[in-house]
DNA sequence: TGTACATCAGTGAACGCGCGTTCACTGATGTAC
DNA sequence: TGTACATCAGTGAACGCGCGTTCACTGATGTAC
């Protein structure tokens, strides 16, 4: 088994080094040629795993998610709905995410550059917040929020908007601030008590 | 006075441009001579008014800036807070705004990439927030909000990220609802009474 | 076990192109006399 | 009023560079006999 999946390994860490590299920079920010360099290849065996560069940033926005729902499952094993919610929010506005792009959310990490990106980009993006804000949903369907479909989505646009504007912000301290009281009115929001 | 301000006014021109092409599809999205030709000059005539990209990059920031708040400034002029406050949700959050990335709120349009920026850029845009978040915070106090500052980072925090999500959405009907439930969520917890 | 051969992932030189930037220049404008 | 000249905003050819993409090739691997 292992001979037929040695391409396919090679495909794979080549987008999961553009996963990264395009979550921390944004999707122009990498060239092929740079990309190949990092998985330890020349550029020229780049085409011999996608048919262009923008074939590789479809790619690599669906990977991104994959990657992040990954990172995100463990929260979804907290023991009631309440306790995942609230450890989702915290995950989400830490300081960790915010410093850390290139393991995150792509949400935030791109939001504002989507909608320069060719239909087909766009729609793999839109499938990822549509998944989240389903996921969102369900929590609060669990919680007992009635009109949790409008909830979610105004829950995630403060996340993602909050998680933005502090990695925006150059002084750690504010966006520190900015990432804690988001996080205090969302939990308020939700309908989950506040400890500390 | 007007053979002094010519050299001033084509600047004007060039910023406008750049302020405009800049905010609809990102910093990166325009070079020099396509900007130049729109303007209806040559690209050589570029560094009679910058001294690089970069410099023009900067100053596009702070136009954009000064153009939003000068379109929003008419919002200010209602009688009494809570129409204030009412008026700039329902602008901000309309899809008028959603539609026109190029005369709109650079803060959604560019917070996903100001990170990528240099320094000097990332401060003229935190400028810009942070002059933004003081006049809501302005606004809640009047209205009588306790913990107004609280209150205006989160509340930011939900409008730059609705506006951002709904823009990266490729169907206007999901978009227009995600941002009419933000535009709902976002009266409530600003205390304003809801009509309709 | 050993030789001959096919497969195919990866190499690296080369391409056309658009970028930011430079610079010698042009030509319209307004002032000096 | 008319001529000579200085100023300077704007022109456009040229530069070096990095980009995405192509393609003839190499060389390691595994199979056939």
């Amino acid at each position: 088994m292992d001979k037929q999946s040695h391409k396919a390994r090679t495909r794979q860490r080549i987008l999961d080094e553009a996963a990264r590299a395009m979550r921390e920079c944004g999707t122009e920010s990498i060239g092929v040629a740079a990309l190949m360099k990092r998985v330890g290849l020349t550029h020229g065996g780049f085409y011999a795993h996608f048919d262009s560069r923008e074939a590789l940033v479809q790619a690599a926005i669906a990977e991104m998610f994959t990657d992040s729902t990954q990172r995100m499952a463990p929260l979804w094993q907290a023991a009631d709905p309440a306790a995942r919610l609230s450890a989702l929010i915290d995950y989400y506005l830490s300081e960790a995410h915010r410093d850390c792009r290139a393991e995150g959310c792509p949400v935030p990490a791109l939001v504002s550059e989507v909608g320069h990106l060719p239909q087909e980009a766009k729609a793999i993006f839109t499938q990822g917040v549509t998944s989240l804000l389903q996921r969102l949903c369900e929590l609060l369907v669990a919680l007992g929020q009635r009109d949790a479909e409008a909830l979610a989505s105004s829950l995630l646009a403060e996340m993602v908007g909050a998680l933005a504007l502090a990695r925006a912000c150059p002084d750690k301290t504010l966006s520190a601030t900015l990432l804690a009281r988001s996080r205090q009115a969302l939990k308020r929001r939700a309908g989950l008590e506040l400890a500390a």
